[in-house]
DNA sequence: GTCTATATCTCGATAGAC
DNA sequence: GTCTATCGAGATATAGAC
């Protein structure tokens, strides 16, 4: 057996990533599978192996993201700013509206990169895309306690996603920036956790 | 002379009109020129007689949104329910945020459907996706005096876009019900305005 | 499982009659 | 200005050798 089930698995793994990063970064219509292909270090013909088509790779792409490849900031503190006083969701806030997070189009969050597409999509895609905001809900709400704090952690991430969203959309960087520094400031302010000069 | 100006002035409208329902509805990869013309009663080869390639169109559709097509809500409070005594951005955002908008996937606000491809455009077309954004930060900080009018402005685009972005990326009603009632009830208390049931 | 090669299709843009 | 017809590029998906 030349060819193990582990390297098969590594294969599909790499060929995902490849995937998601070329999603986020030119939409489903704007990526072709040669280039997800290379991008993975193979040719085009060897993708029907590994997928049935192109839509379905789209939704186990998403899904990708949020159980694999999340970004350091999204899955704890960074080590050296950690303060134990300030709330985990805090960080993610931050992260989320950051400048970097802004710039890094191909590694970003697909609520950012892909809703246009996935309102458009199958129903998998969207319940891989629905998968990834209930969980940035629940990280959200893990820090928010009273009977208030589910709409609260909602609010966060529409606040989130809205501000990246049209931040990313819109050629002026000024005003791209006035958008995500407010949607952060009243984010802070709205939770009760204190407000920093912003990344 | 068959063909007057005034006919091709209407003829443009009627494929920018048609343009701009599709677009939204499948985003711009996924229209074609020969369905926009035939949405207009054209055929696909006249096209080219009022635009220059799809990506000019693509500009020209989300301004005409802007300044010749915006439903009845956007233009001004419906005359039923007209009180006086509560600003007119009230009712913007309500309608915004309205179930009405959420399906309405063909006539809704550019700044919804598109923000992905924008994102993947040409700066004449996020340029003219920022002209949609500024003029409804104008409209909702037009209601919203002192200091901080312009920064809850901001944040009141940011919670009405990224509500109804979310919203239509879900696969799931309820949840999507959720984020644009909390979008809704928390821009409302930020700012002041009465609460009252949501439609 | 992965490769090269190719079948089949669709789209954006152009040409030329009316 | 609008039509029909067509070109040429580039896409998804398949076939068959290794």
């Amino acid at each position: 057996m030349p060819y193990s089930d582990e390297h098969k698995r590594e294969t599909q793994r790499k060929i995902l990533r490849s995937a998601a990063r070329l999603f986020n970064r030119k939409g489903f219509a704007g990526v072709t599978i040669g280039e997800i292909m290379k991008g993975a270090g193979l040719t085009h013909g060897g993708f029907y192996r590994h997928f049935r088509s192109k839509a379905e790779l789209y939704a186990e792409a998403i899904r990708y993201f949020l159980y694999k490849e999340a970004p350091e900031p999204w899955q704890r503190p960074p080590a050296a700013s950690c303060d134990p006083n300030q709330p985990f969701a805090r960080y993610v806030l931050d992260a989320y509206l950051s400048t970097d997070h802004l710039k890094d189009v191909g590694g970003s969050c697909p609520l950012i990169g892909l809703p246009g597409d996935a309102a458009r999509s199958s129903r998998a895609v969207r319940a891989a895309y629905r998968e990834v905001a209930e969980q940035m809900v629940r990280l959200f709400n893990a820090n928010l306690d009273g009977p208030n704090g589910r709409d609260l952690a909602l609010v966060l991430v529409v606040l989130s996603v809205g501000g990246m969203v049209l931040a990313r959309a819109i050629d002026d960087e000024a005003l791209a920036g006035e958008f995500r520094k407010a949607a952060r400031g009243h984010a802070l302010t709205a939770t009760g956790w204190e407000d920093r000069p912003a990344s």
